[in-house]
DNA sequence: GTCTATACTTGGATAGAC
DNA sequence: GTCTATCCAAGTATAGAC
């Protein structure tokens, strides 16, 4: 599994053949029909895998932020994260790849609910009710919250620059920053 | 290279092969190669073709939009439209395949720019400029805009549901037309 | 320009020895 | 559980007849 994940790293998924996972694993390509029945289930499960670690780290980082700004914050360093350690192309090319084969593509799809159920724990944890009442239910944000997520990994990992993504990240701390001076939002979270 | 647009719209990149298409074409194989002389040229002609179906179309929508609010209609219209046509599949299926082959995805990113061009004049055209001073410059606007756009189709034909897209789409127009009642933005933009 | 035929490669999946 | 060996399907690309 850990050479599933590392072949879907360098030669995407189009490369995720089980023979070429096989011979990075240092083992035979019949063990994977052995063990997971096909390839679409071993990607499935090395894509369970990356989420659970991902869903680790981003749990941990979002718990210490105290303050929208400081949420801004740990955005960009785990949007970097993934970036730089090649999980965000794990993601992409298993949402690209499989949407051809629908049933793949709704595993694929089950488990970014996971995603978006998490967004919006944060997004109700980290926002004001009384501001998302005035603007919109935190499901819809956090849909925008992952579709954007979703969007900026593809492009910067498709034209090989982050720093546009980054520059972003940067502008929405500035932005909740302003807008916790102006005391539009209140520059500490309740309880969730 | 109708056909190609045909089998990336239904079997995805991984169906779009030189036979498949040919086949979709009611052609011979080869013939693929002799036009084209590899079928990532092929597809890369079919991307050009779409994107200049679809900016002809979203320049004309665009230039009938007298309001931020308008605005919003038109881009709910126009995503609709990729949903429906499958032409959003052809572009997802294209920027997801293509990001495993580094020369493929070059050219992919290279055609991307086309639409950060595009949004970056029509975000310029429609927000007051003392507006994007005071927040964000238009290239960021833009770069965020077809981040969120892609994000938002590869979620949509990923779980088969548009609903969850256009509801961000219209809580987008309520969103305009609230800050125009304000007074926070005008209500008709200036020439661009 | 379009066809047939073919060489070559790669991939999914299974059977059976050990 | 792991290996070898193998079958079969599908792909890219080319050569050559027409």
């Amino acid at each position: 599994m850990d050479a599933a994940i590392d072949v879907l790293r360098t030669d995407g998924y189009h490369g995720a053949s089980a023979r070429r996972i096989a011979t990075r694993a240092g083992c035979n390509q019949g063990l994977v029909f052995y063990h997971f029945g096909s390839v679409a289930n071993l990607l499935l499960a090395a894509l369970d895998a990356v989420s659970a670690d991902r869903m680790e780290r981003y749990s941990a980082a979002v718990s210490h932020a105290a303050s929208l700004v400081e949420l801004t914050d740990v955005a960009a360093a785990v949007f970097e994260e993934d970036l730089d350690s090649g999980y965000a192309k794990v993601l992409v090319e298993l949402i690209a790849g499989g949407s051809g084969d629908p049933a793949f593509g709704a595993g694929v799809a089950a488990r970014m609910e996971t995603w978006t159920a998490f967004a919006q724990s944060a997004v109700t944890g980290a926002v004001d009710p009384m501001m998302l009442a005035a603007t919109a239910p935190a499901s819809e944000v956090a849909y925008a919250i992952v579709a954007l997520y979703l969007g900026l990994e593809m492009l910067s990992h498709l034209d090989g620059d982050r720093d546009k993504a980054l520059a972003l990240f940067g502008r929405a701390r500035t932005m909740a920053a302003l807008a916790g001076a102006l005391g539009i939002i209140p520059t500490t979270r309740g309880d969730e």
